[in-house]
DNA sequence: GTCTATAGAGGGATAGAC
DNA sequence: GTCTATCCCTCTATAGAC
């Protein structure tokens, strides 16, 4: 199934990926697991230490090379134009890009892995808090600096929303998930291409918007009065 | 219906949004569960003749009623303009608000049931698929129509797309997630009506967009052969 | 490093008294 | 409708032979 070689505990990732992506982490067994990678139920416990183990290695092996590659695209961009601001559509893409790649290549874990990645960190939380904190969030910070340079009127608040929508469309769009299957014929989930070339226009269209004028929040205007 | 007293029925479905929410559904058992909502453990085959009886009933409490509504508000549209096209703002508007009302409102579960939506629909596949056939896909159906009308130069493909972006921009905006947390300071998660105020701005612009133009996707450009 | 066998905990579901 | 007690199953993890 997987790409050339399978070393035992390369077949057991790819094995824990898929069968996570499909039914969940709680839902899948090591049993499952080895049975699905043809190894032996032991060996998840040889290599991994632990269930917990693998679903760390599983998240490790695929968001490692994602990190590294946000980072080096935002140093390059920064390098590239200098205190100038780096255009929106550059800055977007370098960040759509690398997990995109992921998305359309199968060896990098393909839409099984994205879907992983797109129903959220629920189950998985103590890893991605551990991932997040370390390199995530220091990668996170260059581009919201670069967006401020170059959406300089865009209040810091409205960037930090934007920014959580841009994950989001981004997660969903790139998972193929729920709603592309129900327009058949409209649009290809696999299509990663298309996705990307659909994607940048989105949401460098998002980001450009004219801020809102935010209406006051007093104590009771909100709607949570039954 | 219910919001302060609380029979069997309500508690358990409220102990068990909050956990699959989480934890994932399954991570979740039913000892906790009832544990919980301090009743008994026989009591959840009682009323909901099994887990997955239970997970349903979780999920329908929360989204039948939106989807009544999305279906109430695009009709109220359609009928106030007639022949005329729909403003763009108006129907996002018309579909965002439901959503918020519930993310913003503890007895409609609040942000913990957006939490459970937004982690995706992986754990409880089969209730999704479900309830898509059935309700969903007809609402949404009517709003994409609406948004043909409200921007006839976009291809119907790319309109699919954004739709697509939409949901994920909105679940994972609503549901307060990940990236928010990072930023202490800087947005409140817990704030859904500046959710709504930054979300339909974006939203906006992201659908009137200028439609990308599209590269040939031949047939050995992409990664995607299997 | 890979296997078998099993320990030990915890899961969903149900029977039957009240 | 609620409770106790329990059946039977599957799970993770490990010990120990090869």
């Amino acid at each position: 199934m997987s790409s050339t070689h399978s070393s035992t505990k390369e077949r057991i990732l790819s094995a824990a990926e898929r069968l996570f992506a499909e039914a969940g982490i709680g839902n899948t067994s090591l049993r499952l697991i080895t049975t699905r990678a043809r190894v032996n139920l032991a060996a998840v416990n040889y290599h991994f230490g632990s269930k917990d183990g693998l679903v760390e290695a599983v998240y490790e092996r695929r968001l490692g090379p994602v990190t590294r590659e946000w980072l080096a695209n935002i140093e390059n961009l920064e390098h590239e134009y200098g205190d100038r601001p780096i255009p929106v559509e550059r800055i977007v893409e370098s960040f759509v890009r690398p997990v995109a790649r992921l998305a359309s290549d199968e060896n990098r874990g393909g839409r099984i892995f994205t879907r992983l990645l797109a129903q959220g960190y629920t189950e998985a939380r103590q890893y991605f808090d551990k991932l997040f904190s370390s390199q995530y969030q220091h990668v996170l910070d260059r581009y919201r600096q670069s967006l401020r340079t170059a959406l300089p009127h865009l209040p810091p608040g409205t960037l930090c929303w934007r920014l959580q929508f841009l994950l989001g469309a981004l997660t969903q769009g790139l998972c193929g998930g729920e709603l592309l299957r129900l327009m058949e014929g409209q649009a290809d989930p696999n299509d990663t291409e298309r996705a990307v070339d659909e994607l940048i226009p989105f949401l460098v269209a998002g980001l450009r918007a004219e801020a809102p004028r935010l209406r006051e929040s007093g104590p009771s205007t909100q709607g949570a009065l039954a």
